[in-house]
DNA sequence: TTGAAAGCGCTAACAC
DNA sequence: GTGTTAGCGCTTTCAA
């Protein structure tokens, strides 16, 4: 464990803090408002809680002596007794996100206002740490947890560990089965984001705008968003008409160098596509760049779509077209789905956020 | 507190539960072990801190009925012991940027290595709501606080209840008075940035370029980072014996068109600038996108750099040449600092993290 | 209206 | 080597 609180709290009363580290004293209790007050410590808590079985009186008592003290409540003791720590845990598969830390933003935003802290912890895309967070997490015996598994993850009985606990569990932006396709495990909660409509409408998008070869620009990774954008792109492309070419639909690690180079194996191509959908910010800033250092112009030569949430896109020459992720929203929703678990609402939900498009000088060829 | 727990501790076992929601089992405990072994609580606690006041036998029984019964610690009644949980919280004044979202991740990579979790909250750049979070944490007997203070926060008194409770404080990248400057209240301990090294290197990069008339983009803000990012940029332009022109230094609020305006500004100047620091990612960006929509070239009219954290500064055209500090060293680095106090070091420890020059095309007309 | 006491899970001091 | 017990801070019966 390397706890280290042991020292503080074997506060050996040394006479000589060094420096400014004030001894540190234990916070003040139920018991020092009650020895104070020469009342039972009984009555404080009740008093405190507001409760109507304490006379006026002594409620006004209680409640100046504990403002005066500085009394501030012991959640621990508490969580003790209640079994669970008014905390949300949430595991994202990798911080360092503009997407990510804005679900968290919204996820917090949301905890805080009914009282909840939030512990984070990162996967980073690693299926067993994955499996450690949720270990974590049900050893702090948090209230509920909130997941954006990774794409390793292939199912999610390990987190049946914690609905066993009774601990309610929503998954966010990246689902697992889900839905319809529910299997044997327990169905979770989920919100997740609209990826079939949001393709489908940015492929027609490029349709209208002309686009006749139209080339969609995936990572790798087996998460269903990405299964599912493919098929928003597909399906567009049906109702458009066009042929579904398997030299138009190209994998890349999620790397500029890597993203650049299969951009430009496209291009390489007899018939080099006229447009691209890049599934991802870097795989888009990617394209862009591969697409300048050919000579290329966009939109004319190549029009180009990516989703991103990057501010920035609007500030480039051309500025990027993006679908962006209302992900602040997402993470608020999930943690009021959670909310409603932990009221009592054992009924999966399963919320669909819609995407908001941003069409910009790289994919517009004329006005629609 | 809008406790919900409630309804999961007082579990009422009903027969039917809907779906899923498996009945809320309490976790086995020492207790649950002990009586199954037929032995006492306190010898399984014994043996599971592998204390050697146990049997070997023992022990391995107990070991392997734990592994069995799928026992975890509950910290929740250790941290009543204790005093403490094995938490680190972490204040910071916006999540959402990639900064801020990676300090945090390098706290936390650290602090789980160490087995301590991490509750994160946001002031939202709001004096008030940072102390509340101060607050908070306080009540959650977090074992130690990191904190990046809000652009209106002017002391840290409010960080002393903590330090008053023993609960050690660490400053990161924001900080306070520090370093020598220190007032009369407690000196907490810091990681920052070498901001004033940072703005000087990045001037005189820009003086070598052959750029004389050199103009700063700064944003609002008292902040000391600030005020330090200028001090470095003086400093240069003595040590080249150019002039210090208060025309040149323009303040702008963070926000793309705000920053355009000033930008438009200063290139309205009879003499304007040939060269632009800015101190910002969005008044990098910002900057760019005035400066082209002038139709003026970068760097050969006017050169650019800035601070920013943002890797498609390098996928732009020109590619912008950067400034970024190593935000994830600076979070593992305060984290450090925090265990190093939780293992009972006393004294303030002020680190100074150098920053990172990448010199991109937006600003190198020669090489150096 | 108030108090006394039990108990949440765990560790540590003190028996034996 | 093992058991017993007290106690961390709080809420909640049950009595008075």
């Amino acid at each position: 464990m390397g706890r280290s609180g042991k020292s503080a709290s074997s506060r050996p009363a040394s006479p000589k803090e060094p420096l400014g580290a004030s001894a540190p004293v234990r916070p003040v209790s139920l018991k020092d408002i009650a020895s104070r007050l020469g009342i039972s410590i009984a009555t404080v808590s009740r008093a405190l809680q507001g409760s109507t079985a304490v006379s006026n009186a002594t409620r006004e008592r209680v409640m100046e002596a504990a403002r005066e003290m500085r009394y501030s409540k012991n959640f621990i003791a508490d969580s003790l007794r209640s079994g669970t720590l008014p905390v949300v845990g949430v595991i994202v598969p990798h911080g360092v996100t503009l997407f990510y830390s804005s679900v968290l933003d919204g996820i917090e935003s949301v905890a805080a206002r009914e009282g909840y802290a939030v512990i984070s912890m990162n996967s980073h895309e690693s299926y067993e740490e994955e499996c450690r967070n949720v270990r974590s997490l049900a050893a702090f015996h948090v209230a509920g947890v909130i997941a954006s598994v990774t794409q390793e993850t292939e199912d999610c009985s390990h987190f049946d560990a914690l609905a066993a606990e009774g601990i309610p569990v929503v998954f966010v932006a990246r689902a697992i089965g889900g839905g319809q396709s529910k299997r044997e495990g327990t169905d979770y909660s989920s919100v997740t984001a609209d990826s079939v409509a949001a393709a489908r409408r940015a492929t027609l998008h490029l349709v209208r705008q002309g686009c006749r070869r139209i080339a969609i620009l995936c990572g790798p990774g087996r998460l269903r968003m990405v299964a599912e954008r493919k098929h928003g792109y597909i399906e567009a492309l049906h109702e458009a008409g066009l042929p579904v070419r398997p030299d138009y639909v190209a994998y890349s690690a999620i790397d500029t160098a890597s993203a650049i180079d299969v951009t430009d194996a496209m291009m390489d191509l007899p018939e080099p596509p006229d447009a691209i959908l890049a599934l991802n910010d870097t795989l888009l800033f990617a394209a862009m760049k591969a697409l300048r250092r050919r000579g290329l112009d966009m939109p004319r030569d190549v029009a180009l779509i990516g989703f991103s949430d990057v501010e920035y896109a609007a500030d480039v020459s051309p500025s990027l077209s993006t679908i962006e992720d209302r992900s602040r929203l997402m993470g608020e929703e999930a943690c009021l789905t959670l909310l409603g678990h932990l009221r009592g609402n054992a009924k999966p939900i399963h919320k669909v956020i819609p995407t908001v498009q941003r069409i910009r000088e790289s994919s517009r060829r004329k006005m629609e």
